[in-house]
DNA sequence: GTCTAATCTTGATCTACATCAATGTTTACC
DNA sequence: GGTAAACATTGATGTAGATCAAGATTAGAC
């Protein structure tokens, strides 16, 4: 567990190697999943520094995490990286507005083939918005067709 | 209308007064918004420069635009913006993944409570993912609350 | 290996929101 | 100021996906 919701939010993570994640939990106890981390991203709460954090982070897999400060002056943190993020998001509420569960995953499936073997199906789930049942049905229906 | 869908996509449109939209629409025709733009605002699409735009952006006010590149280099853009809006589109994937329409609705009412008299309920059921006959309908609940 | 706990699957039922259709209400333009 | 078009509301019905509950499968811990 790196980081926990309400905790001080000045920091981010590179991955160096394994797997994080961040993800939220609603009022009803339930984990959503805002992020995937696999070698090479940087994960972090985008919430202002001086507020508290939004999002729990933790680790997948046996990792190697090295942890910054994320303040901009200091510039460790390069610019595309956070473009990227941007495009990421960015796709991610189109997807959440205008795709059904199905095409989400489909989309999931095409753009992080390599996540898909490395967590368990619920966290795709979450990841994706739906529950785990909804998401087992999908895969059935899918691989039925195959 | 700034841009279309499709268009090569390496301007970016600074607000300087009126209203801006920018959104997709789907292969249903439905349109989908994915961010409003009132004065101060930066809109463009995130997608990466060489890549065709995904977004439509027009305004919906009389409004006065700077049109600018959005190249990392020439640094036009402040990198303040850029994390500011990462900051809306987190909190808007957690809102989009974890809230109820209601919720949704209510949130939207009391960070933007300036766009809300701006723009037609359609569109700001549009932004929160739901149909304007469900807008109507939590909004009739809502006031009748009181 | 065996046991426990986590995960995945399947079925039955429920619900939030979508869709469709009709009517009412603004808005804007000649 | 009348009239057409856009927008908002309301009701009836449909549906994707949630929830609940019960097995089946998998994976770690000893």
């Amino acid at each position: 567990m790196l980081q926990r919701e309400g905790d001080l939010n000045s920091k981010a993570y590179k991955v160096e190697s394994g797997l994080i994640r961040s993800y939220t939990i609603d009022e009803k106890g339930k984990e959503h999943v805002y992020q995937f981390g696999p070698e090479g991203w940087i994960i972090a709460d985008a919430t202002p520094d001086d507020r508290a954090s939004k999002l729990f982070i933790d680790c997948l897999e046996d990792s190697v995490i090295l942890q910054f400060d994320k303040d901009l002056n200091s510039l460790s943190i390069e610019p595309e990286k956070i473009v990227k993020r941007l495009q990421v998001s960015q796709n991610r509420v189109i997807m959440l507005m205008s795709a059904s569960a199905k095409q989400r995953y489909e989309h999931f499936v095409e753009t992080y083939p390599s996540i898909l073997q490395r967590v368990p199906n619920r966290m795709i789930a979450s990841y994706l918005g739906i529950t785990p049942e909804a998401l087992s049905r999908i895969r059935k229906e899918l691989s039925s067709k195959k």
